[in-house]
DNA sequence: CCGTAGACCCGGGGTG
DNA sequence: GATGGCCGGGTCTACG
């Protein structure tokens, strides 16, 4: 459910209570949720695993890139978070006790100020499909998966996508949820912008022209962009940093209607398997065109 | 005939 | 027993 808005959303409520302080890491669970630059396991010492989750750094910025969260640290140390399916990035009150807290994998004291509300950073996830990647300076190689990304879905440009999709055989929808296409999305927006873009999920990108490329451009921005305004969408575990749900979920069109109306023309909405993953469109606002 | 894009399946781990 | 909202890896097929 972490997908560019959640994510977003996550940065933007951490920023004011990170950057410019210290990070001092506290407690590590499980390790196996940090991953090396190469995507396996990360074996080093302890106090080099330390050093690669920013021990001692001062928070310089926090960035993203689709659903990749960093944390930058003075010196060119980075971190990046994946959230996966339940992941959660947040933070902690002084005096607050975490104990008994389920599925705590990382947490870093934060060098606070005076009027700071929160003490601690904390890294959870219940399934563990999330990661932790060390990488810049001080971690070595690339970021190998930074790398692959394609442009970021909140301004992507039409002629971009069209770049990226015209070529290929494939359905929209399984093109859209691959991140090397377009970074961000995941199953409930791209069902969102296909649906706002009125174009089915089984079309060919091969068979989309220019002026509905426009239209699916414009379409995934928006919709990303009204997400990132209502916090991001709730469906189950997710929550920003300060414990708050995201309030979009009431605004979906499309995703989780399944035999529910159409909101633009009132048939019934119906659902698909596309790449494995349930699909939910409007068969009359998304006419087949194969 | 070959190379590649892409389709399909699975594991991972928890909740219900 | 079923199961999203995720991702990577393995394998197999179809197409150019």
């Amino acid at each position: 459910m972490p997908e560019l808005p959640e994510v977003e959303h996550v940065r933007r409520t951490l920023v004011p209570h990170l950057v410019g302080r210290s990070l001092t890491v506290q407690t590590i669970g499980r390790a196996d949720v940090i991953r090396g630059a190469d995507g396996h396991r990360f074996r080093r010492s302890c106090r080099l695993l330390r050093q690669r989750l920013l021990d001692g750094g001062t928070v310089t910025c926090l960035g993203r890139l689709g659903k990749h969260l960093w944390i930058e640290t003075e010196g060119g140390r980075r971190l990046d978070v994946h959230l996966g399916m339940t992941g959660r990035l947040t933070l902690v009150r002084p005096g607050r006790s975490l104990t008994g807290v389920p599925h705590v994998h990382v947490t870093w004291r934060i060098g606070t100020r005076e009027q700071d509300e929160y003490d601690r950073l904390v890294f959870q996830d219940p399934r563990r499909f999330g990661c932790l990647r060390p990488f810049g300076n001080g971690a070595g190689h690339q970021w190998v998966i930074l790398d692959r990304l394609g442009p970021d879905g909140l301004t992507i440009k039409a002629r971009e996508l069209e770049a990226r999709m015209i070529a290929r055989h494939r359905p929209l929808k399984a093109a859209l949820l691959d991140q090397q296409i377009v970074a961000g999305l995941g199953n409930i927006y791209v069902d969102e912008s296909l649906h706002r873009a009125g174009l089915h999920p089984l079309t060919r990108c091969c068979a989309v022209n220019r002026e509905q490329y426009v239209l699916l451009g414009r379409s995934i921005r928006a919709i990303l962009r009204q997400a990132v305004v209502h916090d991001g969408t709730t469906l189950r575990d997710y929550i920003d940093s300060e414990g708050r749900p995201g309030r979009f979920r009431s605004k979906l069109k499309v995703y989780g209607r399944a035999g529910l109306p159409c909101l633009k023309c009132q048939q019934p909405l119906h659902t698909l398997q596309v790449a494995q993953r349930t699909t939910v469109y409007c068969p009359q606002c998304q006419p087949a065109s194969l």
